[in-house]
DNA sequence: TATTTATTTAGCCAATTAACGAAATGGAAA
DNA sequence: TTTCCATTTCGTTAATTGGCTAAATAAATA
């Protein structure tokens, strides 16, 4: 039951559900890509994707200074094919779909120099 | 997501995962034989049960004094294969499962009798 | 009606978890 | 090397959750 477990826990949590249903629609993303669609700290949006890893539903590779993440290969099927289908219709994933597609349209770097000048002027 | 998500954070509990495991084996189960199964107080496993209705994935049925919980219909198909799948080889469902015969090999009748002695001799 | 019995709800406490800022880590670039 | 920068880990705090007992509810029986 250990690893069932680990995996409901990972996913009963709003921020993490969403990461996973995001991550079934584009492949990868970069810590600072899903910062800035949950809008949580970078320090947060790190532990969130420690405890999925750690249920293993992703995985994460290092390209230079970014850390990627994507669905973990193998993903339990039946489970893809719940969350695909029963989320098919939230309009919150619908609206971080929207928010990805104007994330994605810029690279890492531009996404990381907007970050910091934020950060900056708090 | 407010539904899928409230049914993750329900399977995301030992005991939880445990009952609806039992469910999806045995039809139905008395509140007093789930009591028996997970050895929690009643108020305990009564709660427990509550969030597994409120995420729809059991409904109750009355018969007289007592309560009896079962699998909802419709459970989301995928979500059944995966637990299916994923629980198949657990030990702790295992030995649930084997004392679970043990308990209903008796009716709810014998069993609640039997907690309230052990409760007296507190 | 009053009592007994099975379950639920309320109230409380301990343990877990999510959030943040600050400090540490690990690569790339100067 | 040293510096820079994205990410992770640490330490703390606030919120959530799981457990219990006790009180309330609902249903059968005396």
């Amino acid at each position: 039951m250990e690893l069932p477990l680990k995996i409901a826990k990972a996913l009963g949590d709003g921020s993490r559900m969403r990461v996973t249903a995001a991550l079934m629609r584009c492949d990868e993303l970069c810590v600072c890509q899903i910062v800035e669609m949950l809008n949580l700290s970078t320090a947060t949006v790190s532990r969130h994707m420690s405890l999925l890893q750690n249920a293993r539903l992703v995985k994460n590779r290092k390209d230079g200074r970014w850390v990627y993440y994507r669905l973990a290969e193998p993903f339990p099927e039946h489970l893809r094919k719940w969350l695909l289908e029963s989320l098919s219709d939230s309009p919150e994933i619908a609206a971080d779909q929207s928010l990805l597609e104007t994330i994605l349209s810029s690279g890492p770097e531009a996404l990381c120099r907007q970050q910091k000048e934020k950060k900056c002027n708090d």
